[in-house]
DNA sequence: GATGAATGAGGCTTCATTCAT
DNA sequence: GATGAATGAAGCCTCATTCAT
C-alpha cells in the first residue's frame, strides 16, 4: 500500500526541513516550527511521525541509507579499500553530520529499533569491510577497529556552534584527513583501551 | 570582595552536582534536580546563579581555569612542548569533557562575556604556544594551527551516548592518540581549507 | 426525500458501529475510530452526521424511537398497565442504556431540535399512559410521577465501568425490579419533594 | 513532613473548585478552568496533584472517606440499621455525587492504588454492616448483598444534566426514598441475577 | 460519493524563574 | 540567607472538522 503523491511529497519535505532546522539550530526546535519550515500543519507532521522521536528516527534512517548507499558506489569504484574508504568520507561528509548530530538521541533505542538497526547493520558491515581491506592492503594500521573508525568519525563530524558556516562545512573533511593521517599503517604510538568492535554499544 | 566560606561551599557544590549530572544525563536536567544533587533548594541555586545560563558559564571558566593551569604545569615540568601537549590533553581529558560539551550552550556569548572571554584567551595562548614550539621543534606538522587543535579536541573529547561506561571513559584518550600520530610532522596528506586560527569563531 | 439504499446502509452501519463503542467505551472516542470500526472512511462518516452531536443526536433518536416502538407492543399485549410496564422495561433495557448514556450530552439542546423533541414526547406520552394506568388501577403509589419512573430508569440504566461484562449487562433488570417494588401502591414511605411530570426538564 | 499553611490551603482550594466544577460541568473541564477557579496557577494544580487522574483520585479519596465518617456517626447514633442506613444515605446524598460522578474514571484503577482501595473498603465495610444488620432485624429483604446497595445508590445518584439546580439537588433523596421502599423485607418480586458482594468489581 | 490526508485550535504537562515564608 | 511553593509561558500531542484526490 504505497502512499498518496502528496502525502509522500509532504513526508519528504518534512524531512528536508527538519534536517536543515536540525543541524542549524539543534534538536530543541519545537515541533510547530519544523512544520512551518516544511509547509505543513503541525497534525501533518505528527501524522507521518508520531512523535518527536519518531522523526529523528526518520532521519536517523535515511541519512544511514544514503550514506551507505555512497559508500557501496565508492567500493566498487575505487581500485583499493583505503582509496575508497577517503572518498565515502569525503562524500558521506553532509550525511554524516545528520547521523553524528541524531545519534546521542537515539541511540539507546538502537537496539529495539529494528529498522534503524538493520540499517546500522548495513553500514557498519560496509565500513568493516573497507577498515579491514584496507588493514589487509597494509595501509591501515592495525591496531584499530571499525568501530574506532565509526565512533572518531562521529565525533569529527559533529556540529561546532558557532562558527561561521562557509568555515564550519569544510571542517570535517579537513579533520578526516588528520585522522586518515594517524591510522596510516606506520603510525607507531601504540593505543590506550581496546579496539572497537560494534557500532551501538 | 571575597565570598562568606559558607556561601563559597555552596557555590562549589554546585558547580560539582552540575557538572557531574550535565555529563552524565545531558543539558536537558531541570534546575530543580541539580538544586537536589547539590544538596540546596533551587532558590539557593539561584542566588549564586542568577539563570541557567550563568550556571553552565560558572562550569565552563572554572573548567578552562583548570584545564590552563594543568596546562601550565606540564609546560613547565616537560622537556618538549610536544610531550607537554601529550601530557597536558591526557589529563585535561576529564576536564575537557566538561568544556566540549558546554561550548555549543555558550559560544555565542562569549565575544560579550568578559571573564569568559579572558579564560579562553589563557588557555587558547597556551596551546598555541605548545603548538607553535612543536611545530618550531619539527615534532607537528605545519599546516595546522592552534585552533584546529583545538577543535578537534573538542569534537573527541564530547559524548558518545550509548557506549558502557568504562570503554567511554577511554575514548578521548584513545581517540587522541589517532590525532596525535595525524598531526606529527613526517604526514604527508595536504589538508583541505585553512588553519584555524581563532578559539572562538 | 428518501436515501439511496447505499446511503441508508451506510447510515445504519455508521449508528450500529457508534452505539456499540460509545457503550464499550464511552464518549471519548474520536470519530476516526468509530468510522473504522462501521467500515467507512471519516469523509463518509461527516456526510451523513454532519458533526459529533448529530451522530449523537441520530443515536438518541434512533434509540428512543425502538423503545417506544417496543413500548406500544407491550402495551397492546399485555392485559393491564403494571405487567406492560414491567415487560417494557425490560424489554427496552439494552436501548436505555444508549438513551441513558447519551442524555447528559444531548438534553440541552433538546428543546431546540424539533426531531428529537417530538420522539422524547411520543415515548414520554407513551410511558405516561402505562403510568397513569397503572396508578389508576391501584398497582403503583401515587405520589410519583411519569417523570419520576423515567429519570430513575435512565439512572438504573446507566453504564456501570469496571464490572464484569456478564454482571454488568444483569444489572439494569435487576435494579429496575426492587425500583418497582418500592413503585407498588402499598408503600408507605412519603416521598420527599415533588413529583416529576416532565421528561426533558 | 506537613504541609506549609499555604500549600495546604491551596490544596483545599483546588479540592473545592474541582467538586464544584466537575458537579456543574462535567469531567471535561479543562485543568487550566479548575486553577483558576481555585485561585491558583496551574502550575500549583499539578504540584498538588501530577496529573488530571491524581486529581480525581484525591477528589474520590476525599469523598469516600467524609462518607464513611458521616456513616459512622450515623451508626452510632441511630438505634436500628435500617434508620442508621437511611439517614446515612441522606446526609452523605451531596458526597456521594461525587464518588457516584467519579467512579466511572477511577474506577478500573482502584485495585493498583492502596489509598483509594483502602478508603473504599472502609466504607463498604461499613455499608455491609449496616446491610447485614438490617437483614437480620427483618428489614431488608434477603435476596440483595451490600454491593447492590451500593450500585444502586452509586446510580441513583448521578448527575441528571438539564435539570433546574433545585429539582436536581433533590433527586437522590427522592429516588433512594424509592429505593428503601423497594428494600423493605415484605417485597415479594424475585431478583434476576445474583447478589453483589464487592465493591469494585 | 467515498476516501483519508491536512489543518490547527485547544488540552495536558513541564520547568525556568520569582516570591512568600 | 535558605527554602521550596507558586507562577505561567511554551512545548508536545490529539482529534474534530475540512478539503484535495
Amino acid at each position: 500500500m504505497s502512499m498518496r503523491a502528496d502525502a509522500r511529497r509532504n513526508r519528504d519535505q518534512i524531512l528536508a526541513a527538519a534536517r536543515k532546522i536540525y543541524l542549524a539550530e539543534g534538536f530543541t526546535v519545537p515541533m510547530d516550527e519544523i512544520a512551518r519550515a516544511a509547509g505543513v500543519g503541525v497534525g501533518t507532521l505528527y501524522r507521518r511521525f508520531p512523535d518527536r522521536d519518531a522523526l529523528l528516527r526518520g532521519l536517523a534512517i535515511d541519512a544511514i541509507q544514503q550514506v551507505t548507499a555512497l559508500g557501496e558506489i565508492a567500493w566498487q569504484e575505487e581500485r583499493d579499500a583505503w582509496s575508497a574508504l577517503r572518498r565515502f568520507v569525503h562524500e558521506g561528509s553532509e550525511l554524516n553530520r545528520v547521523v553524528a548530530a541524531v545519534r546521542p538521541h537515539l541511540i539507546d533505542a538502537v537496539p529495539d529499533d529494528e529498522e534503524l538497526f538493520q540499517a546500522g547493520v548495513a553500514w557498519f558491515e560496509l565500513l568493516s569491510r573497507m577498515v579491514v581491506a584496507a588493514q589487509e592492503a597494509g595501509d591501515m594500521r592495525g591496531d584499530v577497529a571499525p568501530g574506532d573508525v565509526l565512533l572518531m568519525l562521529n565525533l569529527l563530524t559533529r556540529p561546532l556552534a558557532g562558527l561561521p558556516a562557509e568555515l564550519g562545512a569544510g571542517l570535517p573533511d579537513r579533520f578526516s584527513d588528520v585522522m586518515f593521517d594517524g591510522l596510516r599503517a606506520d603510525s607507531p604510538t601504540p593505543l590506550s583501551g581496546a579496539p572497537i568492535t560494534r557500532w551501538w554499544a
